[in-house]
Formats: C-alpha cells, sequence, structure tokens
RNA sequence: CGGGGUGUAGCGCAGCUUGGUAGCGCGCCACGUUCGGGACGUGGAGGCCGGGAGUUCAAAUCUCCCCACCCCGACCA
C-alpha cells in the first residue's frame, strides 16, 4: 500500500518555469520525475510505478507475439558500428567516450549491429529462422536540443526487436506479426496512434511505418487524407505527378527581360502586368514558375558536394524531405563563395540551361514530380534580369533524375486517390522497419539454405520509445486539474482520501477499507496525511490522476463512502457495506 | 550551430538603473487553533546572489572572461 504520508513525493503548487507542455509540466508538478541532467531524468516512486507498468505491458504484449528477450549492454566497442558506417554516419549525436587505454567505445543509440553479430554468432542453418528476438534498454542520443521532459531526451528507454528471415516473403510476415504486436501494444496501452509511410533514414533499408500519437506537440509532422485511409510521415509523402503530355504544338520558349524580379512574386507579377508576356487566358501565378535551388550536401566523410533542386514556385524546399533523400548526407547553404566557384550560375537567375551534370556547371539538377515531361515553365535563363517563358520539359531540358524535396501543403491531392490531405502533428512512439540485407551483409550475416548454399539473413528492426510512451501517455489524458492514467498504467487502481479530524472515524474506517481492497487484489494509494487541508488533498488526487478517487469524509456518519471517477468528474455515495465490492467491480477484479 | 532570454533560500520571484546590514510569497521546523476544495496565529531554520578576474574604502548591483540552463530555429527515432 502507498501511504502519502511515507511516499517519497512532493507535489508542486506551481508550474515547473522550464516546462511548456502539459505531460512534462504536470509529471514534474505531480512528483513523478525529477530533471537530473540536460535530457535525462530520476523516476520518483511514482514515476517509477508508471514506467514499469508500462514497460510490463509492452513486454507481456512482445512475449505473447512469441518474441524473446535478451538484454545487451549499453556501452559498446566502436568495431561493429565502424564496419556499418555508423560510427560515422551517426555524427554528433553518437555518445562517444574510450577506456583506459584509448579504446574507442559509445553508448549505444540502437543496437542493429549487436543483434546481427549476436545471431551470426550463433546460427548458420535457414532450419533457424525466421528469429525475432528483443530488449528494452537504455539508448543515449546527444540531441542537440532535447525538450519537452521525456518526450526528447538524450537518455531514454526503448523496446528493440529484430527479425531474421531467409527470404523477402519471410520477412515480410515478420513485419507483418511486429505490425499487430504494435497494434495491439498500443491498444492497450490507450494511445492512440495513426500509422503512417515513412522514411527509414539512417537506418537504411525499404518499406517503414511509424506510429504517431496525434498530439498538437508532437514533433513529426504528418499528412493523412480526408477521404481513404492514407497516411505519410511529411518526409515520406510521394507527390502525385500530373499526367505527361506531348510537346507537339507547344509554345516555344523564349526569353524575356525581366528586370527586378529577385523574387518570385515580382516575376509573377511582372509576367502578369506586360501585355508580351501575358499568359493567352488567365493570370500566371507562382505555381507556373520553376525555381531552382542550389544546395550543399556535407557528406558524412566530411566533403563536400552540390545539388541542384527544381520546383514549382509556389513551394518552399523542405529541408526535411530534401535531407531524407539524400542521407545521411546533411545539407547546407550555398554559398556567395560557391557561387563564386560557379561563374555559369546567376544568382537569384538560375535555370535549367546551367544546371546538369552535362551542363556548364555540372551540378547534378534533380526536380519535383510536378515537373513531368511536356510541363511548360517560366523559369532562370542564367542571365541577370532575364527569365525565359514556356521552357518545356523533355523539349528544351532534361533533368539529371527526380526528387521529393518540396513542401507539402494542405490541400494537396493524395498520391492514394487524388482528394485533399490535411497535416497533423504527432509523437513518434513506434517505428517499423524492413531494414532488408543492408546490416548482414555489412556484418556478413549468412546461414546455409535448403540447397547448401550462403544466402544472406533479410532483417527487420522495431522499435518502441518506451519512456517515451509514458510522456505520450499523459499527454493525451491531461486535463486542467492534472493527470488521469489508464487503470493497467496508473501507480494505483484507487486513491483514497481521508477527511476529517485526526481523532474521527474517518481515519480507521479508511484504513480498514484500504486492507480490505488490498487483500481482495486491488492496489491502493491511501492519502493518510494529518494536518492537511482537505482542499490540498483534493487537488493532489486529481494532481496524480489514479483513475478512482475515493472519500472517506463527512458522509460516513450517514453511513458513506463518495466514489469519484477522475476522468469523468463523476461522483455516487455508496453504502459502507457495499463498498468493497463496488469499488473491486470498478477495478475489473473478481471477487 | 544561429537568434532571444534567465542564473539571488527547496519552488516561484523582487532587489541591479543610481554600489553601502540579503528581501517577499509558497514550502520546511515548533506550539496552539482549524478540519469537504490549496486555513490561521506566534516564534524559528535556511543564501559562496552560477564561477573567475577586475574597478572601488565597499560589488548581488559596474567592467571583462567563462559556465550552466530555458525558449525559437537548424538538426534529430
Amino acid at each position: 500500500m502507498l501511504r502519502m504520508s511515507t511516499l517519497f513525493l512532493r507535489t508542486l503548487r506551481e508550474d515547473p518555469v522550464d516546462a511548456e507542455v502539459a505531460s512534462h509540466r504536470l509529471l514534474v508538478r505531480g512528483g513523478y520525475i525529477r530533471r537530473a541532467a540536460p535530457g535525462g531524468y530520476t523516476w520518483l516512486p511514482l514515476g517509477w510505478i508508471v514506467y514499469r507498468n508500462v514497460e510490463r505491458i509492452v513486454r507481456e504484449e512482445m512475449d505473447a507475439a512469441g518474441f524473446q528477450e535478451v538484454h545487451f549492454p549499453a556501452m559498446l566497442p566502436r568495431e561493429p558500428y565502424e564496419i556499418s558506417n555508423r560510427w560515422t554516419e551517426y555524427g554528433d549525436n553518437l555518445f562517444r567516450l574510450k577506456d583506459r587505454r584509448g579504446n574507442d567505445f559509445l553508448l549505444a543509440p540502437t543496437h542493429e549491429e549487436m543483434f546481427t553479430l549476436l545471431v551470426k554468432d550463433l546460427y548458420s542453418s535457414y532450419k533457424d529462422l525466421p528469429l525475432h528476438i528483443y530488449q528494452i534498454q537504455t539508448k543515449y542520443r546527444d540531441e542537440a536540443r532535447p525538450r519537452a521532459g521525456l518526450l526528447r531526451s538524450r537518455e531514454f528507454v526503448m523496446k528493440d526487436s529484430y527479425s531474421f528471415d531467409i527470404d523477402d516473403a519471410g520477412l515480410q510476415v515478420s513485419y507483418d506479426q511486429h505490425r499487430a504486436a504494435y497494434i495491439n501494444t498500443f491498444d492497450r496501452l490507450h494511445l492512440p496512434y495513426v500509422i503512417v509511410s515513412a522514411m527509414s533514414g539512417a537506418m537504411g533499408g525499404s518499406a517503414s511505418e511509424e506510429f504517431l500519437a496525434p498530439i498538437e506537440v508532437g514533433e513529426d509532422t504528418f499528412v493523412r487524407c480526408t477521404s481513404c485511409d492514407y497516411a505519410a510521415n511529411t518526409e515520406a509523402v510521394q507527390v502525385r505527378p500530373p499526367v505527361a503530355t506531348s510537346w507537339q504544338g507547344a509554345t516555344a520558349a523564349v526569353v524575356a527581360d525581366t528586370p527586378d524580379t529577385p523574387t518570385i512574386q515580382t516575376l509573377v507579377d511582372l509576367v502578369n502586368a506586360r501585355a508580351d508576356l501575358r499568359h493567352p487566358e488567365r493570370d500566371w501565378t507562382a505555381a507556373d514558375t520553376l525555381k531552382n535551388v542550389v544546395v550543399k550536401l556535407k557528406h558524412p566523410d566530411g566533403t563536400f558536394s552540390a545539388l541542384a533542386v527544381g520546383l514549382p514556385g509556389d513551394r518552399e524546399v523542405d529541408m526535411k524531405r530534401l535531407e531524407a533523400q539524400v542521407g545521411p548526407a546533411e545539407v547546407v547553404a550555398f554559398e556567395a563563395d560557391d557561387f563564386a566557384k560557379n561563374p555559369s550560375l546567376v544568382k537569384g537567375y538560375i535555370g535549367p540551361g546551367s544546371l546538369g551534370k552535362d551542363q556548364p556547371s555540372g551540378i547534378p539538377y534533380l526536380v519535383d514530380p510536378r515537373v513531368v515531361d511536356g510541363s511548360a515553365w517560366i523559369t532562370g535563363a542564367d542571365a541577370p534580369g532575364r527569365h525565359v517563358m514556356y521552357l518545356t520539359m523533355g523539349r528544351d531540358f532534361t533533368p539529371d533524375g527526380v526528387i521529393e524535396a518540396a513542401e507539402v501543403h494542405g490541400g494537396d491531392p493524395c498520391p492514394n486517390c487524388g482528394e485533399s490531405l490535411e497535416i497533423a502533428r504527432g509523437i513518434e512512439i513506434g517505428h517499423i522497419f524492413q531494414l532488408g540485407r543492408k546490416y548482414a551483409k555489412s556484418l556478413g550475416l549468412t546461414v546455409l539454405d535448403h540447397n547448401g548454399k550462403q544466402v544472406t539473413v533479410t532483417m527487420g528492426s522495431y522499435g518502441i520509445g518506451v519512456s517515451r510512451a509514458v510522456a505520450a501517455i499523459a499527454e493525451t489524458v491531461a486535463d486542467d486539474k492534472g493527470l488521469c492514467w489508464p487503470r493497467e498504467i496508473s501507480p494505483a487502481d484507487v486513491h483514497i482520501v481521508i477527511t476529517g479530524k485526526p481523532a474521527d472515524p474517518q481515519g480507521p474506517a479508511a484504513e480498514q477499507l484500504a486492507a480490505e481492497l488490498e487483500a481482495a487484489g486491488a492496489r491502493v494509494l491511501l492519502d493518510d496525511r494529518v494536518g492537511v487541508s482537505p482542499g490540498i488533498k483534493f487537488n493532489d488526487a486529481e494532481l496524480l490522476g489514479v483513475p478512482t478517487i475515493v472519500v472517506v469524509g463527512k458522509g460516513l456518519a450517514g453511513g458513506t463512502i463518495e466514489v469519484k471517477d477522475r476522468n469523468t468528474g463523476e461522483r455516487v455515495d455508496v453504502a459502507v457495506d457495499e463498498i468493497v465490492p463496488y469499488l473491486l467491480d470498478i477495478c475489473g477484479i473478481r471477487h
């Protein structure tokens, strides 16, 4: 039994000044967590109970799916990560340290390499596959900017699983099994989620989906279709390209003097105002222009290369989307020095005429999928103060390829059904992806197939942010008074508040009730503090968020005890001799 | 990494402009009263004023350097 009189807990009357989001604020105010380091939190007794409940549910669901738990060290040697190239690719986000001999170690941000090597160590036959193993482990990532309490910290707990299969069909089955297990897990955690298509990012691999809890303070932006079930992380949205057309009979390209048109808007205004340049039937819009943006890519080995992106002028380059495409390279600005080294680039008037591997600049030129064969554009003429009109793709220019890097707008057509997309935000609580053979290949994980031939194993990787899930749950259940935990996650089933003077009969009655409930299997938090005013007790009970609040107070004289539902706020008075079975029913405990 | 901000008691803050005994509210301790929505009285404890150097008879306060943390952006599972 938890007793408020002795519990290592101090609730705060005021919001912590550094907490912005509800989960962070309330978990600190309620005495669940305390900040110990930038991006590192201490779990206090109530918080640790909640954390363990979440962890237990995750573990039970993994076990129920037939996955086997293992446990690796968090501190690992450099070599495996050197082989997979992630020692370099992870960059500054990797916590690195040295032992006394100067050997490099790291605090693992994730464990693909180690799982792969472990399986290589023990297994060598297709008969051993498929295999699903997982761990629940502390992970370390040296985030540039930890924030929002547990939502983004530098030390956090992740459940990571890995599947090993002999072929792609097997991987698909394993992936589906994990997907189903995740659905069960998040349902049981009472976490709302949207499953979105995702990019695999630094992990490598192909098919990938994220489980996002749709919460405004989330850091991930995703789109979903207002009509069909399409949903995708913004980075993974595939633009629905228009139909390519023939350029037979299309207007010939013409170069026009367009002085003082440094921006898309000034350009559009000018061509609409000039009789010789006006569109024959309608006004030109920014979407008729082709904007060419040159960026520099910083590669993991420290070298730089340039890249040009062509996209409709009504859209900016979305850096996240671009980086998702060019990763692990980082995108940095193309600066004045760089222009100086490429005299064929005329700042503000860059056009397809100078871009492309075979063009004067030699810079690879990738265009937005909306730039299809036969589409005509107003774009830079590679000369100061000049633009070219009706420049037609396929006829007048041919880029080196296509890239998904333009920002996504609410109202854009769904790539699946063509209806309108909407933009929303969420917290990433789970991520599943088909890694394929990247790690198995680089680390040499092969088995003999039924023909006695060596084949490379194909893998899947699956993660749930366990500590983050605690915050995400808190975020979804928070109200203006405090938290309201799902029963299975709550630190207790019932929170019993005693009111009245110390010598009143409420004390002994509450003690007896608590003892009976505990004997029947309910978890009780008893507010037996003496000399604390009832207002404080009621407020603390609402802040802490145990789903059922029981008040043993003034009603006792009339033979009743008050039961309050934290979620709905409903109160009922229950007769003393019926209270135990009544509460056990609420708690779902058979008696 | 860029922009902005803050460091004074456990928490939240004032004091700094114009240098001169370290303050307030909450919390904490003792005693008494109160006891269903953050009670009251009386008396207490608790500070290297983020760190270092400088100016000065004298620095929380002025100057310089450093550090830490927070927010926005960049970045990021």
